[in-house]
DNA sequence: AGAATAAGCTCTGGATCAGAGTAAAAGGAG
DNA sequence: CTCCTTTTACTCTGATCCAGAGCTTATTCT
């Protein structure tokens, strides 16, 4: 439609729920404006009003801006290394249903034929009303939608399929993570933002004021590949010294003398809960690394999700020790805090609708 | 004015003497629009046409959009430990006039003086259209305006008292070094380019899609102080192992078993061409340094100012193994090409105008 | 009940621009 | 040289969008 109309969905959906007069002033449209675009918006079946509850001051109470009942609703796909689940997410990021399943192989076609019967019987549940999809996946996303995850023996698959509609996003589930923590989580607000998210290895997205940099390849945030470790070890990935190598459950396990875990997930969390010395020596690595970051990129916040979150509960005193020693002199006035990541487990799919939605509004307006 | 004429102004400054059905297609409007849009703006006196030089082909001759004759300018300045210059720049980014001086001593009211001083000359000769100041400084610049440059003693330095208008943008001679080789250097049309400077230290910036990343103190780019270096060394910024003590004069002159040179960058010119080889251990750790950032920002493109030309001119077998090395494997295939930067030591100033220039436009129209 | 307050609604006029049609300025063919 | 083709620029009409002023509505406070 219009620049004010995506402007004013952009309005809703990031905020749900807003009083109408507010969402004006935010605009910065008069009262008559707002009037013509929210009824065309109403019109068009993409906003509706809701009475609002009595605010208990004066004036004509206002109605609160909230998704038309029958306006349109994006899927947005998280799969794992081990399941998958979809939610069907209306404007303002609530999930109205979700699908779940699980795969034991990694075989990507069992992986695609399960989320596609998914997504089909979902379709005439919903009918016309979906309109976009994002997926989260496990490993790097070119581009023209083509996902490659070397540990999980994807390489150059064709996401296209999934979805037959124009608008589709897939991204690396870290960097979506990131975007939903800015968008929804814990990084609101913030005008740099570091999200770090440790599970088989470690990714993460920097974040420009709520802009996710997806990098030129779609692999952008893969921070465990730079070179923060120690320089003897070799990383799957082909490179030295690898950032990566030095703070998840295969580097405790190398510390303590084990063999690599095969699922170095539940490993870590076991010998964090155990209490084990290494524990603290990976969370200084982990700092260590989180301040040369936050030095070159000028960060104001950094969010950890996965193992980080675990990490930072365990041994806060160690992790927090090697950042600050680890910054420049300048930062440590006021260092960056460290936060765990408000989503959770949630922050690939929810980053999944978020992306969704962020590509469809302009189509929409 | 409006949006469209806002972009139409950003074009043409982006391509100066653009024809003007390009332009018109460019923006995707029609030719009647880019009748109004161009009358709108020449009547500004922020836009003139003038006749294109024959296509050779067939069709009615296009005009080429230029500058108005008397239309705003800008101001950019870059301010070095030791000399001064500053610009007058037109639309396009052409400059019309060039004032400069040194300073011997590092005393920061003799600078501003003698900066202040340059600009009240200009003042009367180009008067009312004189409507922004860009200045490159050799610190970091906070969103406030206030300059840090550790190693020249300014601390905390207001710098609103240079320009009295409201358009006044400050930044890092390398950041700002960045926006320009973007702009119109050896960087455009990068999805993601790295900029990396090596003078006294290294600093740099990150351009995703010809944005620049400002970092949210205004220290962004700081890469010099990531932690690629070798941990048993103190740098002066109070953390360990940063990576710019790894690749600058000083780290020759260390290596060389010699005390810290006064002046770093001549005295790597001249390791340099003395072809020590000392040169190839740098320039692998400059390498290392930015196949690790690459990795880790998934950047296209990288390109080299400062000491890092003469490195890459030098040595280009060393640097360019130690980056492949340290490349992830997934980057190997292609890896982004290590170019030196096109605007040399123009940069900084370049990009100082260019950010004025940015920022004065959406005033303007 | 009446005043005060905050918000929504209606109407007018101006700015902008798309689209269609027309005019202008060049090269090429005969 | 004249006419045709090609490309671009100009003119005109109508639709859309929205700012601003003034008015109406719904609520709380006194």
């Amino acid at each position: 439609m219009t620049t004010r109309s995506t402007e004013l969905l952009r309005v809703a959906h990031a905020r749900p729920g807003v009083t109408r007069a507010e969402a004006a002033r935010l605009l910065g449209v008069g009262t008559g404006a707002a009037t013509e675009i929210v009824a065309r918006l109403a019109q068009a079946s993409l906003l509706a009003e809701a009475p609002a509850a009595p605010s208990g001051s004066r004036g004509r109470p206002t109605t609160l801006l909230v998704p038309h009942p029958t306006g349109p609703l994006v899927l947005a796909a998280a799969i794992t290394h081990e399941a998958w689940r979809i939610d069907v997410v209306e404007l303002g990021g609530n999930a109205v249903a979700s699908v779940r399943g699980s795969h034991a192989g990694s075989d990507w076609a069992e992986v695609i034929a399960a989320v596609t019967a998914a997504i089909s019987t979902l379709l005439p549940a919903y009918g016309e009303r979906l309109r976009a999809l994002g997926v989260s996946v496990p490993g790097t996303v070119s581009p023209d939608l083509r996902l490659d995850a070397s540990s999980l023996g994807w390489h150059d698959v064709d996401l296209t399929t999934l979805w037959p509609g124009p608008v589709f996003v897939a991204g690396n589930d870290a960097t979506l993570a990131a975007a939903a923590e800015s968008a929804r989580g814990a990084a609101q607000g913030a005008a740099m933002a570091l999200h770090l998210r440790i599970e088989g290895g470690l990714g993460g997205a920097v974040v420009d004021h709520g802009r996710v940099l997806m990098g030129a390849r779609g692999a952008g945030g893969e921070f465990g590949h730079m070179p923060f470790g120690d320089p003897a070890i070799i990383c799957p990935c082909g490179a030295r010294g690898c950032w990566g190598t030095a703070v998840d459950g295969t580097a405790m396990a190398r510390r303590l003398g084990k063999p690599a875990p095969p699922d170095p997930v539940t490993y870590a969390r076991r010998i964090i809960a155990a209490g084990s010395p290494v524990v603290a020596e990976v969370a200084a690595a982990l700092g260590r690394g989180i301040a040369g970051l936050v030095n070159g990129l000028d960060a104001d916040l950094v969010t950890l999700g996965g193992i980080g979150v675990d990490l930072l509960a365990a041994v806060p005193g160690e992790l927090d020790a090697a950042y600050q020693a680890g910054l420049m002199k300048v930062h440590r006035a006021s260092p960056p805090p460290i936060r765990p990541a408000a989503l959770g487990d949630d922050g690939p799919i929810a980053g999944a609708g978020e992306e969704a939605w962020s590509r469809l509004l302009p189509e929409l307006a």
